[in-house]
DNA sequence: TTCTTGACTTGGATTGCGTCCATCGTAGGA
DNA sequence: TCCTACGATGGACGCAATCCAAGTCAAGAA
């Protein structure tokens, strides 16, 4: 985390209490695939005040600078994945909604074969797997 | 498109006009991934009185029936696939949203080795891939 | 240390997308 | 033709996210 704290020093950001909260929330390890009320929920727990506007303008710009991405599977709010720099997929509980990292083999970029890119400069995949967890199937 | 009120009607549906120009709009071949507000907007052109309730009933029926799919690749309005008979992917413009189907080959669901299946029973896998349009990117 | 200033925060209003619900209308069988 | 259960309606409502004008403060200057 000190590591993201001064990647943002670095950057020119202004270091202020609310956005140290949200990236030591999004980085103690326990809560990845946060939304952003929940992010919010544990960001007042160490800090009461802190608005949810202002969550909500830390999380987009982490995402616009690569640290956190954002992760949209079903039609509900965003989810924020601070394992941005560990390329990995998603396998969502069509239950609970549970979301768990998964890392296959491969890389999905290259599975786009060139007469099937229609021109485009394709730069990212994304694959998300679909299925029932043990809890929810029993 | 009749292939379709056909099989609806065996499934016990009341053929309504409603139901009827939603069908027809979804199925007209030009239009695919349109949002609810513009099937509701192209279904209004033919049955001026209808209502967003009903498209949202009726696209959630189809979707239930397997007739159709949701995409939802951002954060925004859901998008209706009419091609759920042929099963494809999408590359998605950052710059514009536009959505092109893409046919890559092999099965992304057995990309999902048995140790990373968590004890999920894995049923689906959506891959989405992102980059520039051709007319974004000049 | 104090001053200054523009970047940052705040909460309430607003928007976008979708669902809910009480009431009315009608498709299709008797 | 009549009945009625299923479907349509539109307005209220809910949730996620954005916008905005006003207030606050981090951090560089002196
Ligand atoms: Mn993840
Ligand atoms: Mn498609
Ligand atoms: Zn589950
Ligand atoms: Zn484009």
């Amino acid at each position: 985390m000190s590591d993201l704290l001064e990647r943002l020093r670095g950057r020119g950001w202004r270091l202020t209490s609310q956005r140290r909260v949200v990236a030591e929330v999004l980085d103690d390890g326990e809560h990845v695939h946060l939304t952003a009320d929940e992010v919010h929920a544990r960001a007042a727990e160490r800090l009461p005040e802190i608005s949810r506007a202002t969550v909500y303008n830390t999380l987009g710009e982490l995402v616009t600078l690569g640290e956190v991405t954002e992760v949209s599977t079903d039609g509900r709010a965003k989810r924020y994945d601070p394992n941005a720099h560990h390329p990995h997929q998603h396998l969502v509980c069509t239950g609970c909604g549970t979301i768990r990292d998964v890392h296959p083999t491969g890389s999905p970029l290259t599975d786009l074969p060139a007469d099937q890119r229609f021109g485009f400069t394709v730069t990212d995949a994304a694959v998300t797997y679909w299925g029932l967890c043990p809890a929810c199937a029993s």
